[in-house]
DNA sequence: TCTGGGGTCCTAGGACCC
DNA sequence: TCTGGGGTCCTAGGACCC
C-alpha cells in the first residue's frame, strides 16, 4: 500500500509561516525572475489567479492590495522541505522523496488502524513544522495520488481501497487530472472517448497500449490497482543535472552567451562534486523567446567527454564547443542551459591510459576551491570565462527572509 | 514592457553494422 | 521490371512530472 503525502500549497505555506499577517489572505510566489505564478494560496485560487500566469497580468490586484506577492526564497522552502521530510522518515515506513514537496510512503504489512496513521501524520507534521499536508492511501501510486488530490477537498486524508469508492472516485475526476496523463495523451484518449478516471479503467487494454504506449498501458493497469511504479531511492542514482535560466536582457552575441554558459557549467560542475558525481556528456542548449514575435531559433547539442569528469574548466570547454556547433548569428537568445548526463560515482571513473593522469591534480584544485567558497559563503574564487560582472538584472523584489538557514534573519520575539 | 527551473523517460529517425 | 532482414547506437525532441 502507498501513501502520498503532499504539502499544501507548499511555497505560500511557508511564507505563510513567517508571517502571520498572511492569514486568509491571497499570496501568490513568483518563479525567478519574478516572472509567473508557481504557488497560490487557496485565497488566491478563489480570485481566479492561474498557475503559470505572468504576473504582470494581475496588477490591479497587486496595487489594490489585494495579492500578496513573494518572489521565490528556495533556500526557505528546502529548509522547510527537509524538516517535513525528518519527520516523516520518524514514522519509519520506506519511504521516497518524490519532490520538494511530496513523499511516498510504502507500507507493507499493515494490521492497524490506517486512518489513524494518517491522520496522526497531518497531526505530528502539522506541530513539528508548521506546514499543512494532504494525504492519499491507495494500492498504486497512481491512485495514491488521486486519493489526495481528493484530501485537499475534504477532510486532509483519504483513503481509496475498496472497488466502489475507487469507481466512484474515478467517475468524478476528468483523465487530464491523472497521474502521468498531460494535454498530448488527453487529446488521444479524448478521440478514444475516454474522458474520466472510469472510462480509463475500463478501457481495452490493447487499445491503450496501441495509442498511448507503454506508459499510457502502466497508468491503465495502476488504476486498476497492479502495481507499475515502485518507490525509487530518488536521490542516489540521479541520471543528470541541469542549469538553466531565462535571461531579463535578451542576448545578441556569442560572447555574452559563452559567458552565461560558462556560468552555469561552473554551477553545474559544483553541484556534481557536491553530489559526488562525474559526467562524460554535455549538452547544451539555447532558445530565443517563445513570447516575442521575433525570430523564432531553439536548438541544443550533445558532446562526448572522453574521460569523466566534474572539473570546472573542462565542463566549460566542452560546453563552448558544443555552443559552437549550434550557435546562429541574428538571433535574440532569450534562455541558455547545460545538463550533464551519464553520471556515475566519481570514485568508479575510468582514466585515459594515453593520457598523463591529472585527474587527482584537478580533483584537488576543485576540492580547494570548493572549500574555500565554501568558507568565504559565497563565490570569492571562479574562472574568468564566467564574467566578472555577474548581476544578472534579477528581479527579486518581494524577498522574504532566510528564517531558519541564516542568523541574522531569525526572527526576534519581544 | 513584463512569461521559471530542474528532472525522468520514451520515441522516431538516421547512421551504421553484418 | 524486379533491389533484404535484422540488429545497435546515437541524437533530438516530445511528453510528462513537480
Amino acid at each position: 500500500m502507498f501513501i502520498l503525502v503532499d504539502c499544501n500549497n507548499f511555497y505560500v505555506s511557508c511564507e505563510k509561516l513567517f508571517n502571520p499577517k498572511l492569514k486568509n489572505k491571497p499570496v501568490v510566489v513568483l518563479s525567478n525572475n519574478d516572472g509567473c505564478i508557481i504557488s497560490r494560496s487557496n485565497e488566491a485560487k478563489k480570485l481566479n489567479v492561474l498557475m503559470g500566469d505572468p504576473i504582470f497580468k494581475y496588477k490591479h490586484l497587486i496595487e489594490n492590495n489585494i495579492l500578496e506577492v513573494f518572489s521565490s526564497n528556495f533556500t526557505l522552502y528546502s529548509d522547510i522541505s527537509f524538516r517535513i521530510m525528518q519527520t516523516l522518515e520518524s514514522f519509519g515506513f520506506e519511504m521516497e522523496i518524490y519532490s520538494v514537496d511530496e513523499a511516498f510512503l510504502e507500507i507493507k504489512n499493515y494490521n492497524f488502524d490506517i486512518e489513524k496513521l494518517l491522520i496522526n501524520i497531518r497531526k505530528k507534521i502539522f506541530k513539528w513544522v508548521g506546514i499543512p499536508v494532504s494525504i492519499g492511501c491507495a494500492k498504486t501510486k497512481t491512485l495514491a495520488k488521486i486519493a489526495s488530490d481528493l484530501a485537499k477537498k475534504e477532510n486532509g486524508y483519504k483513503i481509496l481501497l475498496n472497488k466502489e469508492s475507487i469507481d466512484l472516485t474515478l467517475k468524478n475526476i476528468s483523465a487530464i487530472d491523472i497521474w502521468g496523463i498531460g494535454s498530448a495523451c488527453f487529446k488521444k484518449l479524448k478521440y478514444l472517448q475516454i474522458f474520466n478516471g472510469y472510462d480509463y479503467k475500463y478501457a481495452d487494454e490493447n487499445i491503450i497500449k496501441k495509442n498511448l504506449g507503454i506508459n499510457g498501458l502502466k497508468t491503465f493497469l495502476e488504476l486498476n490497482e497492479i502495481v507499475c511504479f515502485s518507490l525509487q531511492n530518488s536521490f542516489e542514482n540521479r541520471k543528470s543535472v541541469c542549469v538553466s535560466r531565462s535571461f531579463s536582457m535578451k542576448i545578441k552575441n556569442i560572447e555574452d552567451l559563452k559567458e552565461k554558459l560558462a556560468l552555469f557549467a561552473s554551477m553545474a560542475a559544483s553541484k556534481l562534486r557536491k553530489y559526488k558525481l562525474k559526467t562524460d556528456s554535455i549538452t547544451i542548449f539555447i532558445n530565443t523567446s517563445f513570447h516575442s514575435k521575433d525570430p523564432f531559433y531553439s536548438a541544443s547539442s550533445l558532446i562526448k567527454i572522453p574521460i569523466q569528469t566534474s572539473f570546472t574548466p573542462d565542463i566549460i570547454k566542452y560546453s563552448f564547443l558544443a555552443l559552437n556547433k549550434i550557435y546562429k548569428d541574428g538571433f535574440l537568445y532569450k534562455k541558455a542551459g547545460i545538463i550533464l548526463n551519464n553520471l556515475i560515482d566519481e570514485k568508479v571513473i575510468q582514466s585515459d591510459f594515453f593520457e598523463k593522469n591529472i585527474t587527482d591534480t584537478k580533483n584537488r584544485l576543485m576540492k580547494t576551491m570548493d572549500l574555500i567558497n565554501f568558507k568565504a559563503n559565497k563565490k570569492v574564487l571562479f574562472f574568468l570565462s564566467e564574467g566578472i560582472e555577474k548581476n544578472f538584472h534579477h528581479s527579486q523584489n518581494n524577498k522574504s527572509k532566510k528564517f531558519t538557514t541564516n542568523f541574522e534573519d531569525i526572527l526576534k520575539v519581544d
